[in-house]
RNA sequence: GGGCUGGUAGUUCAGCUGGUAUGAACGCUUGACUUGCACUCAAGAGGUCGGGGGUUCAAAUCCCCCCCAGUCCA
């Protein structure tokens, strides 16, 4: 969608003031603002080459920043500007389902804010937000830093409602030139505003990029559209989205070859050192990072058409700009990877192949071949985690609290992907050697992408290890588009259930919302209530309701309706819709008419032991943080009668000692009796009072959050129906572990009686087990493990028995139990097995025979009552001699009803007619003759 | 949430167009020869072919369900 807003939106009232002139960039062909009449393009160092960066050799600002000083000026300046300060968001969006990180300010107030469901905590307000970008990674390191994973923006928001404006365009742009020129001591005419269309997350606006010195420090949105289809539809509340690079800024204050160094100084000293990088070339870098500001790896696509643009630009040859480069880039990239890590992994992100576990474990695995190229140590990365957590724990707590963690996370991460690498490498080996002997001395690219795709082993690594072995590997350049084009097939959305959902929806509109009874009052269990209305001829809605919906992994309370003087409709399933609860009558009921009053009865055996199960999950997540650590978060629950299960995040397989420690932590929990207190808080004040782990079950929606406060152990946000106190529970247990995803640990267990019960049938079954083995109960593991070895010995035994009466029967014996003929030089073995139909039995015997005589052939049968096979093996001189087992096989088997095949040396076969069994024997017999007749 | 790959001896794997697991290598045990850099040679032990169901005369092999593990993408 390329959309321009007309000249006007940006012709602002501090523009004319202050004598900016509107000028049409030559290059890049966009409108710009600047005070400098001189200048002719935007100056803005993009691929389209308007400028390049001046500032590299020559601070912008009076004084050179560091990032928290630079953090601090920007919040101490719209704070003395009118702006409360708030505190920095997570950089893991747990209170949004469509993303997972925070990759801007404005994410922290999206959607409650922006679309004016709840208020916004300051208005106008200031942060700092740490914000994550994985798209950024392969622009990390060749941009010098105007690309990071991890990056500081600088929020001033303003959220301006229709009846209540706080400032708009020119004041924002005033407040960021004034921070500029006044608090940074940016010359005014440096500073240009370039006129740009922003859209993003479904919304859009005018904006203006403000560039000094050929970067894009900032951005200022002016976002008041909603993107509907091709069109903006205007949004009631206009909000001021300003993003400012804060590390861009200190750079630009440092004059730094690169915005690595401005923000890790002296730091990044340590880790060139340890990446054996022994000068780094200031005046060098200097040269490359002024036109660093075209390279940008996604827009084209080929890095190497850049690089040589870049060599043309400094005068510095290609082969010396690769060779110096490319490890600095990939220091400065490990670098930064690894800030990103310690920010992710210290708010409970666990390493994991799914959502944002996948995203740490991408990043580590970066990291970790950046490591390995440039011959690292891998202990050194801890190293560096260490220099970070030294470096940020200061301004972010949780990062020095969480460090320990962070740690074990990495290495169990580290384990892993060493496995990956070690199978992979073998698997190479193998696919390699099996290609040379067959001839080929090249990689398929299919190969290549199925390694990736399906083993996860790049190229570069396959590469390695097929050259080491001879085989040639040739990377396609485009061979990440070839693996997406793998994924390309199949993906059929099937959104029948929205339709029926979207009927409901429909049926419900202009209901008053249901009075929900069954928050203030848990344990009312009969009320009566007004019938509005009848929807679906299946569905009654009441003006009040002691019904649970189904939600949060809680099911629908069941129940029924009497009315009418005896008349029961029972109630199989309830539903919120909206604001508005559905209860479905069953279909053989009478329903009640609208405008009647009806008596609800709530199954209430059925109520209090979900209730039980809800507030014993609370106990059990608080009980499987204290065990396992701060990192462990609800990935997903669901109550049940019988049973309830749990999912947390956690980065190995449960130990039994460790669910042992959480069931007694639970059950002590259950002991202390401790009060269940639920209260409803503004948003706002709800994270300020317990922090976002109250996101424990993801996005809230809503202005106002129902917290629920299980005694000191566990707080969440959370919509279902609890509890008075801990001890109604009276007794968990956890019934089971299994593993959901890597990463995601899932505990089941049942409540109350359902728990007695459940401890009961394992008895049950144990005292089966032990009556069984015949031995008693605290025996029996001993008696298990010996009945299993005696059972594996008496197998052996048999076999060995076998293998023995084999070669007894092969030899004199023979003569007794077959009858023998000579057949043109071939000896011909038959032998009727009787009963007998275990071939294996034949064939030991067949093989005895024939390692005596290699011109042997044998034809051995057998038949019980249902089912008679033969079995035909030649030795290699009667094979020679003409004898093809399979052509007999394949021919005497479908006499007695059945089929059969093998190889010539040997065949086997069966059927379901026995009686016919002789005949088919001497058809065998014959065919063996005709064989051997020349 | 979607896709792909795998589960066979203690380990790494072969076998998978159904028809003998005489499986291979390494490791292990015993013996011989040597004692030096993966010693060599001989003999031997070691398998519910992840689990369950189905198709078939016959399933490691084909089909379905489940479990376990790996991996890519959003």
């Amino acid at each position: 969608m390329s959309k321009r807003f007309p000249a006007e939106d940006y012709a602002l009232p501090f523009f004319k003031q202050e004598g900016f002139i509107r000028k049409q960039c030559p290059k890049c062909g966009e409108y710009f603002w600047t005070q400098n009449a001189q200048m002719e393009t935007c100056g803005e160092a993009g691929s389209d080459e308007c400028g390049c960066y001046t500032f590299i050799g020559e601070p912008a600002a009076k004084k050179p920043f560091s990032l928290p000083e630079m953090r601090e000026a920007f919040l101490s300046f719209f704070e003395k500007n009118g702006h409360t300060r708030v505190k920095p968001y997570p950089v893991v969006a747990r209170w949004r389902s469509d993303i997972y990180l925070t990759h801007a300010s404005i994410i922290d107030f999206q959607p409650y804010v922006t679309e004016g469901i709840a208020p916004p905590p300051a208005n106008p307000l200031v942060i700092s937000q740490p914000s994550i970008r994985l798209t950024d990674i392969p622009n990390t390191g060749p941009t010098f830093g105007r690309h990071l994973t991890i990056f500081e923006m600088g929020g001033a928001h303003a959220f301006n409602y229709p009846d209540k404006e706080v400032y708009w365009k020119d004041q924002t742009v005033r407040y960021h030139h004034e921070f500029a020129t006044e608090a940074l001591g940016i010359p005014s005419e440096e500073v240009v505003y370039k006129e740009d269309v922003w859209i993003g997350g479904g919304n859009a606006g005018p904006d203006v990029e403000c560039i000094v010195r050929g970067l894009e420090v900032g951005t200022l949105v002016f976002m008041q559209y909603k993107v509907v289809g091709e069109e903006f539809v205007k949004l009631p509340i206009r909000t001021v989205d300003t993003g400012y690079g804060i590390d861009r800024f200190a750079w630009i204050s440092q004059g730094t070859p690169s915005l690595f160094q401005a923000i890790y100084g002296d730091m990044l000293d340590k880790v060139y050192s340890m990446a054996g990088i022994s000068k780094v070339d200031n005046q060098f870098l200097t040269r490359v990072g002024k036109y660093s500001g075209l390279v940008n790896v996604d827009k084209t696509a080929n890095r190497m058409v850049l690089r040589k643009r870049v060599s043309q630009l400094t005068g510095i040859d290609l082969t010396t700009l690769e060779k110096e480069l490319i490890p600095i880039e990939n220091a400065w990239a490990l670098t930064d990877h690894t800030k990103t890590l310690c920010f992710m992994l210290s708010e409970g992100v666990v390493p994991s192949n799914i959502q944002e576990g996948y995203l740490a474990r991408l990043l580590f695995r970066r990291a970790y071949r950046l490591a390995r190229g440039l011959n690292m140590d891998i202990d050194r990365l801890y190293d560096i985690v260490d220099l970070q957590v030294d470096k940020w724990g200061r301004d972010f707590p949780q990062i020095k609290a969480m460090h320990g963690e962070i740690v074990e996370m990495l290495k169990m991460e580290q384990e892993k992907f060493e496995d990956t690498l070690k199978r992979g490498e073998g698997m190479v080996k193998r696919i390699a050697a099996d290609l040379k002997a067959k001839g080929i001395s090249q990689i398929s690219n299919e190969t290549l992408s199925e390694l990736y795709d399906s083993h996860g082993l790049p190229p570069e690594i396959v590469k390695q290890a097929a050259e080491a072995e001879g085989v040639a590997v040739e990377v396609p350049e485009n061979f990440y588009s070839l693996v997406a084009n793998r994924h390309m097939q199949a993906n059929k959305p099937t959104e029948e259930d929205t339709v029926a959902e979207h009927s409901l929806e429909v049926a419900v509109q202009g209901l008053p919302p249901t009075e929900l009874v069954y928050y203030p009052e848990p344990y009312t269990r009969e009320w009566n209530a007004k019938v509005l209305k009848i929807v679906n001829s299946e569905y009654a809605v009441l003006d009040r309701t002691c019904f649970y919906p189904e939600g949060g992994g809680q099911p629908a309370d069941h129940g029924y309706f009497a009315y009418g003087g005896g008349v029961q409709a029972e109630v199989v399933d309830v539903q919120k819709v909206g604001r508005v609860v559905l209860h479905k009558i069953k279909t053989e009921n009478a329903l009640p008419s609208e405008g009647t009053t009806v008596k609800g009865i709530l199954d209430w055996e059925r109520r209090h032991a979900l209730m039980k199960a809800h507030t014993g999950t609370h106990l059990v997540n608080g009980a499987a943080r204290r065990v396992l650590g701060e990192h462990v978060w609800q990935s997903g629950t669901q109550k049940g009668l019988e049973s309830t299960r749990l999912d947390i995040s956690h980065y190995r397989r449960l130990t039994p000692e460790e669910v042992n420690r959480i069931e007694v932590l639970a059950n002590e929990a259950i002991l202390a009796n401790m009060p269940v207190e639920t209260t409803w808080f503004p948003r706002n004040e709800a994270e300020a009072r317990y922090g976002f782990r109250l996101y424990q079950g993801g996005a809230v929606p809503g202005k106002e959050i129902r917290v629920v406060k299980t005694g000191n152990w566990d707080v969440e946000a959370c919509a279902g129906t609890h509890l008075k106190s801990t001890g109604e529970i009276g007794y968990l247990k956890i019934l089971s572990t299994e593993r959901v995803q890597d990463g995601v640990e899932r505990l089941v267990y049942a409540v109350g009686i359902a728990a007695v019960k459940a401890v009961q049938r394992q008895e049950t079954l144990l005292r089966k087990v032990a009556e069984t083995l015949n031995a008693p109960l605290e025996k029996l593991d001993k008696t298990a493990e010996r009945t299993v070895k005696e059972l594996k010995e008496a197998n052996s035994e048999k076999k060995k028995l076998l293998k023995e009466l084999a070669a007894k029967e092969s030899g004199a014996l023979a003569e007794t139990v077959a009858e023998t003929e000579d057949v043109n030089g071939v000896k011909l073995v038959k032998r009727d097995f009787g009963e007998e139909t275990d071939v294996n039995r034949m064939v030991q015997t067949a093989s005895e025979i024939i390692k005596r005589n290699e011109a042997t052939a044998t034809v051995f049968y057998g038949a019980d009552q249902k089912t008679a096979r033969i079995m035909v093996m030649a030795g290699a001189e009667a094979v020679a001699k003409g004898v093809n087992a399979g052509a007999i096989v394949k021919l005497a088997a479908p006499i007695f009803g059945g089929g059969g095949g093998g190889r010539a040396n040997f065949a086997q076969g069966g059927g379901t007619k026995p009686d016919k069994l002789a005949e088919a024997v001497k058809a065998a017999e014959d065919a063996i003759k005709k064989q051997l007749t020349p």
